[in-house]
DNA sequence: CTTGACCTTCCCATCATGGGAAGCCCCATA
DNA sequence: TATGGGGCTTCCCATGATGGGAAGGTCAAG
């Protein structure tokens, strides 16, 4: 049994966010000893591993939830699990789309900025434009 | 001289941004009509496009802070502004590629999922499994 | 003068995380 | 045994940018 600071080493998620996820719900309240301090074994650890490794790949806390979910269900069918990670692929794909789109405008302003010490400059002149004709549209 | 309502309906910033912008400092303050109501003309309506073109790009509010200190600085050097635009490129890029390692993992394990109605999944034994081996490092 | 739409301020929520204070606990060391 | 330092507890606050909503004042049209 470690202290909740061994299990935040051990699992790589910090001790905050420990207390924070149990608050939410989204892991099962620690074991306590008898002066209140939270416990934690091998198999919660592995829990909080789950989590941050689920968080790394980019999945919000309610997917982690649906995905812990799953992995406790020794009924599952993978298909479910699939369905998951492959939404998040398409929810990472849109993102990353919207996030080329920003750095192609910004590229296009960029190469036709002078960038010297003269003032006249066409990335501040589109920000500061008229609606009719932007970028974006 | 329009309402809050008004400009936050020609510049496509709503009324509570703009009262949010304001209350930060990012916007000078509004003025008032003698019972209180702000007020806005084509100029700030201006300014509060520059601010939602800015954001759509995606820099942040302090750099749209800077962005507009340029704007308004008839003596700036266009260097600094391609420098911001430059940043924020490079910003962008950094997280595309976090999202883009995110997926090729996450495609990566997808691949590996059958996907029926089978319980085997590498995808929950890859967040469950043990902490020597992951796809992160 | 009423009505309804709009404005004001203020508080709360999000999402996930961190900081810090006040107070208790535990272990080691003198 | 006393003490000190570090870890634990809860609670509150902050982020960054946005929205929701309540309570109350204002304006314009009827």
């Amino acid at each position: 049994m470690m202290t909740i600071g061994e299990a935040a080493v051990a699992s790589g998620v910090s001790a905050k966010m420990i207390r924070y996820y149990e608050e939410t719900g989204l892991i099962p309240p620690a074991g306590r000893t008898a002066s209140g301090y939270r416990t934690y074994g091998p198999k919660e650890v592995q829990i909080l591993r789950f989590v941050r490794r689920a968080r790394d790949l980019g999945f919000p806390m309610d997917k982690v939830a649906d995905l812990l979910a799953l992995w406790r269900d020794r009924t599952r069918a993978s298909a479910d699990v699939r369905r998951l990670a492959e939404a998040q692929i398409a929810a990472l794909e849109a993102r990353i789309r919207e996030m080329e789109a920003m750095k192609a405008t910004l590229s296009h302003l960029v190469q036709a900025c002078a960038g010297d010490e003269r003032p006249d400059c066409p990335i501040l002149d589109e920000l500061g434009g008229s609606p009719c004709r932007s970028a974006g549209g």
